[in-house]
DNA sequence: TTGAAAGCGTTACCAT
DNA sequence: ATGGTAACGCTTTCAA
């Protein structure tokens, strides 16, 4: 029931604690017929060494925190999975924590990591953080602190993808494909990232000259029925989209469910393109051209930048992780030119 | 940079830590005057208790484990997420770990979380998990261990749904659908629930006389490829089967591509049924009918059930979670009888 | 080769 | 009201 501890195990042969740690971690200065008893008893007593105890000796936690919106959600499990894989090879533990994309939650999550003692956090911001105090004194405390997915220009190491550029690249494809009167829905202004695919999304319309209609262009709430919400309005209105550029996964499921409630064909009367994975890109139908995101690279980033900044490097980096367009179904092939 | 301990607010006063660490719980024997002192220098410092060092005192670490198959998974990640939030209720952490659903691996997990010393494991077995020495030796060693998802009779405590039940659920209504050739799409036949899936299914043809025909059985492993390749084969039977239930959502999904690729529609030639989450049935097409489960509550009713444990009730309860079907737009309508 | 002791941060107990 | 001390499990340093 209880768990054996090298005092124990120093207790039934009659030896000190102290050549048991040392035998069991193979350091010399045992014998070796010692030795064997020793390590002959550690396994029949099931022995394996206190972390909390070893944490406690060497002042460090071994341990990491995460923050993300939503662990639910295809895109940051993954990143997650990547995180906890790549901790683990270098001997830590990860403490997973859930914001529920809500600023205040994330404040909670960031103080109980604190308290957990964690050597640094990994965080993807809320969509409403518009206030990063609790980030400014992690800074401050000279905690590590990588942000990911959603940064912020606050100082902080972080990895994020090319937004401008992909968003660019993403709206130039609308355009190759004969659409004129494209949409963005995103999130919410304050965060970088929505700006920032917009902007590169402002940047095509305006290479193509294309005039920039306001009224195309919804930032608001990132989730399921606001995107239907928008997306409807979107098609209201006197002269509709005939695309549609979506920053997150949820908005643009939920922009190809309104579009195909109202009767419109994909990608026909409205064509998509969505930031999302590939499971739910291949889930939808018609299957919804994406920005791919190398998740598995994003994870180790991170990790990697925090693992820096654990070591001591304080230097504030910032990796951008490319993404690529994958067409699918939800585009219009390129539209030849008058005289091809 | 590094964290204030009691001790450190101790010397700045002059006082024991004993003194600092009285006050810092509210407990009395600590003049107003000074806990305000300690109490003010504690927040200024940013003071945390060590949870390591507590952990050592008390000998509790106040951690569990969780072991899934897969993290990135809809449905787990739903689990997960429930467990996490009540066992944080309870003021426990949570160690997640991912067997990416291979025996080999869950081992490893369960290695990982002893040397952890958690004091107890909630674990959603690996498909392929035949042999169950590891959680054997769990049980030999008193660590409280409880099993969702899926489950086996080897005397651990479980959380589960009907899966009986609800597989003959299933099937009647795909019988009354008008449905006769239904086949059954499911994962390795050593897993607990498939065959209890499995025989829901069976018992429902038996019932309405509906013979039952081997080559309809496709019990393999559950991943999307699998599930593509068993599809085909079904389509490609001198006689196609008109229904299929699938027991899991990659299952499902894969069913559903590939019989559209095939240019049978869903559910005029084919009908589905599976076991999913709502939002995997939300979003394929057309909408899956699904088995709906009631995630939050597996997960709340595991942790319970490994809390009780952990507070020394040894016996081992089996908690089912009834599931129901959530008819959407892959079956059909109720046949009317020909006399209606 | 082995032992003894101190220390990590905290708490409980007993003494003052 | 406050101090001193031992203890949790482990490692390190120094002494034998």
């Amino acid at each position: 029931m209880k768990r054996i501890s090298q005092r124990d195990i120093a207790r039934q042969l009659g030896v000190n604690v102290s050549t048991v740690s040392r035998a069991l971690r193979g350091l010399d200065g045992v014998s070796l017929e010692l030795k064997q008893q020793i390590e002959q008893l550690a396994e029949e007593g099931g022995y394996r060494p206190n972390p909390f105890a070893v944490s406690l000796r060497y002042d460090t936690t071994r341990t990491i925190g995460i923050v993300v919106p939503d662990v639910a959600y295809n895109h940051n499990a993954h990143i997650v999975k990547s995180i906890e894989a790549e901790a683990r090879k270098a001997g830590y533990m990860c403490i997973i924590t859930d914001s529920n994309d809500q600023s205040e939650n994330e404040k909670n999550c960031v103080e109980l990591l604190l308290n957990m003692h964690v050597e640094g956090i990994i965080i993807c911001l809320a969509q409403d953080t518009a206030d990063f105090s609790h980030l400014e004194r992690l800074k401050r405390a000279h905690i590590p602190v990588v942000l990911f997915d959603r940064a912020a220009d606050i100082g902080l190491s972080s990895v994020i993808i090319n937004d401008v550029a992909s968003a660019r690249e993403a709206t130039n494809s609308l355009i190759e494909g004969g659409s004129r009167r494209i949409a963005f829905l995103g999130g919410p202004n304050q965060m970088k990232q929505n700006t920032d695919r917009k902007h590169g999304y402002l940047e095509a319309l305006r290479q193509h000259n294309i005039p920039i209609r306001t009224e195309l262009v919804k930032c608001h709430r990132i989730s399921f029925n606001s995107g239907l919400t928008d997306t409807l309005e979107l098609l209201s209105l006197p002269e509709p989209p005939d695309a549609i550029l979506a920053s997150h996964g949820l908005l643009g499921i939920s922009a190809l469910q309104a579009i195909e409630s109202r009767g419109f064909r994909i990608p026909d009367d409205v064509s998509i393109i969505a930031y999302m994975t590939d499971w739910v890109s291949e889930m939808s139908h018609p299957r919804v051209s994406f920005v791919k995101q190398n998740l598995k690279e994003i994870g180790i980033k991170a990790f990697r930048l925090l693992l820096d900044q654990m070591k001591g490097d304080d230097s504030v980096q910032h990796v951008v992780v490319s993404a690529r367009l994958e067409l699918r179904d939800s585009t219009k092939k390129k539209t030849l030119r008058k005289y091809d």
